[in-house]
DNA sequence: AACGCTTGGTGATCCAGATCACGCACCGCT
DNA sequence: AGCGGTGCGTGATCTGGATCACCAAGCGTT
């Protein structure tokens, strides 16, 4: 099964940016070989889920085009998002490792595309080949690194403010300017914004309010425009 | 150099009670040499740190006795704490694996002893050992899990009393009877269980008072008795 | 045009928990 | 005994953000 626009695994590491960080960017001929051999790919509309919480974990997945969003959600009915996913990233990794269920929901915010390893499949790679199992060490701990990050935000950073500047800051870090300025395309509602910083959609609207007349940003239709990161940067004093 | 009580990682291996589970258990025996041959024991006084956040990683500690308490501290001094650990546990793992400095510090929080295997050695050891570096892994996804469940606790149990009660449940796992009764010895300050459930000291001392009327829990002494498990479970309901 | 639906803006109210400010008990010390 | 240090209990006060309750704007559908 191939998909539209040609892409798979390996040749998306040969366009893609980060090339070469890529968990299966880069192995050798065999494995990837092997790789090629055992994945498949799909595409998928807006707001499919590629799993849910709870669920056993049947594979990982690649996301090749799209963006997807993964979230946690309590019994009562609250959500948290807890990443915003795009192309490159393994999803369910760490289900798949530990053989415990998904520990989040992951549904496309856009269509998009994405190739998927059985799970008998990527344990019996992470077997054979040394260095799969290490590059998914490392992956591994790269996520908990994101996980601990979200930690400290969560538990240190205190007020709704500190954690909308963290994010504004996260969104723009990769179009910053020199003069610190930035912008980039609004791509969530409010209540999604809402759901990753833990406050409510009433809160969102008023902290967009808030910032636009302090200065710190403004929109030009859905562009969100920073003049300054700095100024950003000392209200998140975590 | 040898740490008195006779302990080392692989004697304590033989005698610990979840043999097996641990990260260094049941090696084979080329890889069990290796690991005595890198490893170094040492002692460590009440308070002292085995490593603090920031550090360049200087190698894994696998702690054999005693508690050692892993936090977090924003600028400001709030401080959290993100996990107790106890004997088998492995300290600085992310930290070694992705070569980034430690992300938090380990304290111990009473006196005890503790392997060290320096980063260089560890790293080695990967490489050498397949079983060794899937064993990482696995531990590593674990890991994420723990800071995933922290997440959820942090981002979706509001009150206080929610992330009180999840923690008496936890402190009580091991030594639930099956009436749904348990004890435990409080080896922590109140003001340790704020920073753990992100609250206040005096926060604490009214949950306490709020519990015992409530019949939720009673103090013997140092020990700390709960009734019913089921009825701190209906408390928290995330 | 009239409708349903989603998203965003904003005022009014309320309350849980942070903060401040004590006093008290306990323990090791000299 | 007297003293400082640490940990605990509790009242009084204050406030940020949740909650509730609307309304308005945009947009696809019939």
């Amino acid at each position: 099964m191939r998909a539209p626009y040609g892409l798979n695994i390996l040749d998306n590491c040969v366009t893609c940016p980060v090339r070469g960080e890529h968990l299966f960017c880069n192995l050798s001929l065999t494995a990837g070989q092997r790789l090629n051999e055992v994945k498949s790919t799909a595409v998928y509309p807006k707001s499919a889920m590629l799993f849910i919480e709870g669920q056993q974990p049947r594979g990982v997945f690649v996301l090749c085009v799209g963006k997807a969003k993964l979230s946690t959600s309590s019994r009562e009915g609250k959500t948290i998002i807890t990443k915003v996913s795009d192309s490159g990233d393994i999803l369910g990794l760490n289900a798949v490792v530990s053989n415990r269920p998904y520990e989040v929901t992951a549904e496309m915010m856009e269509p998009g595309q994405a190739n998927f390893i059985p799970r008998d499949s990527f344990l019996h790679m992470l077997k054979d080949f040394p260095e799969v199992a290490m590059r998914v060490a490392q992956q591994l701990s790269r996520n908990y690194y994101t996980a601990y990050e979200e930690i400290r935000t969560l538990g240190l950073a205190v007020s709704p403010s500190e954690k909308f500047a963290k994010l504004l800051l996260s969104w723009t870090s990769k179009t910053a300017q020199d003069d610190g300025s930035a912008q980039v395309k609004l791509t969530m509602t409010h209540e999604e914004v809402a759901e990753i910083i833990g406050t409510t959609r009433e809160t969102v609207s008023r902290l967009f309010s808030e910032f636009k007349k302090k200065q710190l940003m403004q929109m030009k239709g859905a562009t969100l425009v920073i003049r300054s990161r700095f100024a950003l940067e000392k209200i998140c004093q975590s």
